[in-house]
RNA sequence: GUCCGAGUAGUUCAGUUGGUUAGAACGCCUGACUGUGGCUCAGGAGGUCGUGGGUUCAAAUCCCAUCUCGGACCCCA
């Protein structure tokens, strides 16, 4: 029997040590922060019934849906591999409506669509998303408490000063009705205006204006755009924008509904601590997904542009309802993992170097040492200290070679004057960055390692 | 789903109008160095040239098919 090709599906990726070890302390922070503001654990199946998958993503995203083939396959009790983690999130809370809201949670977990992948651009059968929603709460302090939450959480992994610091792009889909209008276009095609909006930092605004264009917005509505778009570039202050488009927006009541809104959520965002430097009131702001109601947000990276969005979310009202269980409030945002892991690499934000979490190696020169080696691994190990013992004695050489291809820091030998030292067990230890070695005790040597 | 390009050692690749036994670098293993990694030097292992068929005295090279991979478009995170 010939042996396959070891492979993996296209799409699909390996997280190797040496990428899982920043990744998990990232997703560690990332946690923590959550917590700090109140957003607890969800974990949900990787498959899902097919009904409550379908009619949830349009035609577009029902293509993607990994369907799973069953032998006597039964079209009521079909399955499908999840999509995203809002839907699932609805299904849990249509079927608990006993549980008291405001429920906050927080799901770091894969998803899956059935698109042609393109790796390179971090594209992917199988990727992580990362999710905080707030559900059942009105417009105002759970939304602020998201942006919040966000510029907490992007500071802790060090998006803050100089090139590094990322900002919250921030919109309302109430204004983007009123920019619609004040294109004169028709209000209920709100979704179509914002889908061509939305590419603008991608097309630019020619670019976007051709867009406009096919959906039927005039030249001399394109020019109305000029009375608000630049707003977004301007370095006026969030409140000072708002008061600019009050103006703007002085007939328009759901335009000014939705600027009361951002005002609501930039007052309780100031008292929450967060500066408003770090936010910036985009009214080109638009978010391609049609199903948010009230305010919309990105977080960006002003002087990376071409890394895009790391986070990215609104408020969506109407969503849960359509689960079932009656309309429930809810705001929420998304995390690019991936995105935000290439972002971090590319600015030498993460370590890359270590390819194991083992701190030191402990060797022994002979059999006889051997012993000797796995007490002192146990000294090692009680303080706290990832440590291994190199399995074979004999050469030396194996394991300093292989604690140098690992990037472990520490090799700790042990022969026969360290087994037999008169002041108890001692190890020299050595220091592969630095060369440097010395027999110490291994009560020392632990401490020495642990910092 | 549509349009292009590429498949040769573990990896990145070279390989001339088809012509002895298919090469390099890096990596891997062994030794120089019988208590010590990186650097250096010497040696070694590793390939049915993606797969199947065809043309030819002769194919990695030319032709056909097939599979896989990469890029562009659409869509999205």
């Amino acid at each position: 029997m010939a042996s396959p090709k070891p492979r993996s599906f296209k799409g699909t990726r390996d997280f190797t040590p040496r990428e899982m070890i920043p990744r998990e302390r990232i997703i560690d922070t990332m946690k923590r922060v959550f917590r700090l503001y109140g957003f607890s654990p969800l974990e949900t199946p990787a498959l899902e019934m097919l009904s409550v998958l379908t009619g949830k993503y349009g035609d577009e995203g029902e293509k993607l849906l990994y369907k799973l083939d069953y032998k006597n396959d039964d079209f009521e009790n079909r399955v499908a591999l999840r999509y995203d983690l809002t839907v699932p999130l609805a299904r849990v809370i249509a079927s608990h409506p006993e549980w008291p809201v405001p429920f906050k949670r927080y799901q770091i977990q894969p998803v899956w669509r059935a698109d042609k992948p393109q790796t390179r651009q971090g594209r992917f059968r199988e990727f992580y998303q990362c999710d905080i929603d707030t559900i059942g709460a009105p417009e105002g302090l759970a939304d602020a408490e998201i942006l919040a939450l966000t510029v907490a959480m992007l500071d802790e992994l060090g998006f803050k000063d100089g090139d590094k610091r990322a900002v919250v792009q921030l919109n309302h889909r109430k204004v983007l009705e009123g920019i619609t209008v004040h294109a004169g276009h028709p209000r209920e095609d709100l979704a179509g205006f914002c889908r061509a909006l939305d590419k603008l930092d991608k097309i630019g605004r020619e670019g976007v204006n051709n867009e406009l264009k096919q959906i039927g917005v005039t030249d001399d509505g394109l020019r109305r755009l000029d009375d608000v778009l630049p707003l977004g570039e301007s370095d006026k202050s969030p409140h000072e924008v708002i008061d600019a488009l009050r103006g703007v927006f002085a007939d328009e009541p759901v335009a000014l509904e939705g600027l009361d809104g951002l005002a609501l959520i930039l007052t309780n965002l100031e008292q929450l601590g967060t500066p408003l430097d770090r936010i910036n009131l985009n009214p080109a702001l638009a978010r391609g997904l049609d199903y948010y109601t009230g305010a919309v947000f990105e977080s960006t990276l002003p002087d990376q542009p071409h890394i895009g969005s790391l986070t990215g979310g609104g408020r969506y009202d109407k969503l849960i309802g359509l689960y079932g269980g009656g309309d429930k409030p809810a705001v929420g945002t998304t995390i690019g993992l991936d995105r935000m892991f290439a972002a971090m690499e590319q600015l030498g934000m993460a370590d890359t170097e270590a390819q194991t979490v083992t701190r030191v190696l402990l060797a022994a020169w002979s059999e006889d040492q051997f012993e000797a080696c796995l007490r002192a691994v146990r000294v090692f190990r009680a303080a706290g200290v990832p440590a291994e013992v190199f399995p074979t004695t004999g050469k030396l050489k194996k394991p300093f070679s292989h604690a140098d291809k690992l990037n472990i820091p520490y090799v700790a030998v042990i022969g026969p004057d360290e087994a037999d030292h008169p002041d108890g067990l001692h190890v020299s230890l050595k220091d592969l960055r630095e060369g440097t070695q010395d027999t110490v005790p291994v009560e020392k040597a632990a401490e020495l390692v642990s910092r």
